[in-house]
DNA sequence: ATCAAATACTACTAAAAGGTAGAATTAAAA
DNA sequence: TTTTAATTCTACCTTTTAGTAGTATTTGAT
């Protein structure tokens, strides 16, 4: 019942960007310090990131990354999204396949409400909502 | 953001134990095709919750398994707990550690609510609770 | 005693997630 | 034009979870 790290460092990742707007560009390094990630895993993620258009890259000296759109625009789902987490709405959680009213697993009614209460949090919390928190370990 | 396959195929196992007394015992073989769980790995489930003592086992012909207790004495947070799923509750969602009123991390607010009806449901519902679902893929 | 049917144990393989290493590429600055 | 500091790519290693294989052990029935 966790979220995948990749999921996590990239929340704290993008969290951080939007609501650190001193600076045009933010690189690897000072992201990877900062925010406590292992600096080869946060690349990887980064690229991850890029490619799925949430963040724009600058290469070369100098570079760094920055973010595609407004930081009211990024939900936390799609996010999650990127690493193929929570999408399966339909997903009991006993993972014996779709619950509905004629096949319910052995939790289904006792896991509907936390359920939709999750993902309406996670549809509707976006970058901006993610403002004035610690990022870094407590 | 998931239950492990072992957390879940105990659940179903217990569950479906609890709630069909007309034999005193299930074998393993049986409850791997009714639940359709893979044979081997449910006998090695089923050894854990031998050893956690939620289940007692007679071996040798004629063997099985069966409840060590009342169905109403089972929690399901109890089962998760064999399999360290939910121990630390104060845990944030977003795996930077403790989250209290000093630090909190990105998500901490709007976690809250939804974390403590799960952690509410897998606490309150027992195996009796669970009665008179269906058990098989659906 | 032997057989048959069950659980228990040991050890292995496979897949996914988490993480690391090093070279290639890019582009500004000296 | 060379250096330097950045991202990107490819490939690998480690850990955890999931699942499998085979053998040993137990015990009732014949």
């Amino acid at each position: 019942m966790q979220l995948l790290n990749s999921s996590q460092y990239a929340i704290r990742i993008l969290s951080y960007i939007a609501n650190n707007r001193e600076k045009s560009l933010y690189n690897a390094k000072e992201l990877a310090e900062i925010l406590s990630i292992p600096y080869k895993f946060l690349t990887k993620i980064m690229t991850d990131l890029v490619k799925a258009e949430f963040i724009i890259s600058i290469r070369g000296r100098d570079g760094g990354y920055k973010l595609s759109k407004p930081a009211s625009d990024v939900t936390v789902i799609e996010i999650l999204d990127i690493f193929n987490e929570f999408v399966n709405y339909e997903q009991c959680v006993l993972g014996i396949g779709k619950c509905d009213g004629e096949h319910k697993c052995a939790m289904h009614d006792r896991w509907i409400e936390p359920k939709n209460l999750i993902q309406k949090m996670f549809e509707e919390t976006t970058l901006e909502n993610l403002e004035g928190r610690d990022f870094k370990l407590c």
